[in-house]
DNA sequence: TTCTGAAACAAGAACTACTCTCGTTTGATA
DNA sequence: TATCAAACGAGAGTAGTTCTTGTTTCAGAA
């Protein structure tokens, strides 16, 4: 088991033409077996417990790696930092992964119904979040007049 | 113009039992004025034109009593610390917001045409992202019995 | 198999975003 | 106007993350 594990890692490694290294395939293996959603402190904790030597930049720079080359995603928008809606309208955002910026999107008609009836009947509902991710039109490099 | 927005906040603060200082107002009425997302940092650079011995501190203090009171909004979840989704499976997300544990929603059918539709055309789509925000059944303290 | 240069690594300093502490000031109520 | 709890400013402290530097390791060439 864990040696299929290991050569699909180097496969996947091959395809993205990535180095195999032992801390690369630890963390791999690691992740593969957490079915949370681990903050990269925990990855690193885990890892530890294989490969004490490892430090915590390089759990950081290789889950960097690993997003950058698609083999997992990230949960959280993780903007760094909390940003205010002093818009008191309901509408929705889009996020720009370059530079961050977050723009307000005309109201549409989603029905989120299916959504909230997959929530536990035991968790409490704040609300519903909407939100579309991507690159902006000043960051693709494109524009549209101001007439279009 | 800027007395009623100074009225208004007192009225505001009367309702929600807050105390109406200086720093408050100048603070509140940048927000009004700050058409975008704000950073507590960007939001403290443009009150420090007006008021210029307010602190750090008390921006962050006086947007978490804004926030708590529901007089603005915060439009960033879970911008603490990054979160690795190993599992490739396309599926939504419940955030608690007390224990910030992430868990993981059963598929459900959601149409988000409409959604797609309200992007502006020159921006570059990644990926929609639906998320339900509340309390989980831990924090709420419910527990379903496991043959619910 | 051995050699070699580039890439990856560990250690720890540095940085950003945020929170806390504490002594001083201010605003709501009497 | 007097009182005192609440809010404030200054700055130390913390968590999460990135950067720097010298060392080690991996992948392709010999
Ligand atoms: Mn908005
Ligand atoms: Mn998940
Ligand atoms: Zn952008
Ligand atoms: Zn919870």
């Amino acid at each position: 088991m864990g040696q299929t594990l290991d050569s699909q890692f180097q496969q996947l490694c091959r395809e993205k033409q990535l180095a195999v290294t032992h801390q690369r395939l630890v963390v791999y293996r690691a992740l593969m077996q957490m079915c949370d959603h681990p903050s990269p402190e925990q990855i690193y904790e885990r890892v530890r417990g294989e490969l004490p030597s490892i430090s915590l930049g390089t759990v950081y720079k290789t889950l960097h790696v690993f997003l950058a080359a698609g083999l997992i995603r990230e949960v959280s928008p993780h903007h760094g930092s909390l940003r205010i809606e002093p818009n008191a309208e309901h509408h929705c955002h889009f996020f720009c992964l370059q530079c961050h910026t977050i723009t307000d999107l005309e109201p549409s008609e989603v029905d989120v119904v299916p959504l909230m009836n997959s929530v536990p009947e035991n968790f409490q509902v704040d609300r519903v979040s909407l939100e579309v991710r991507g690159v902006c039109g000043h960051c693709s490099g494109s524009f549209v007049s101001a007439d279009a």
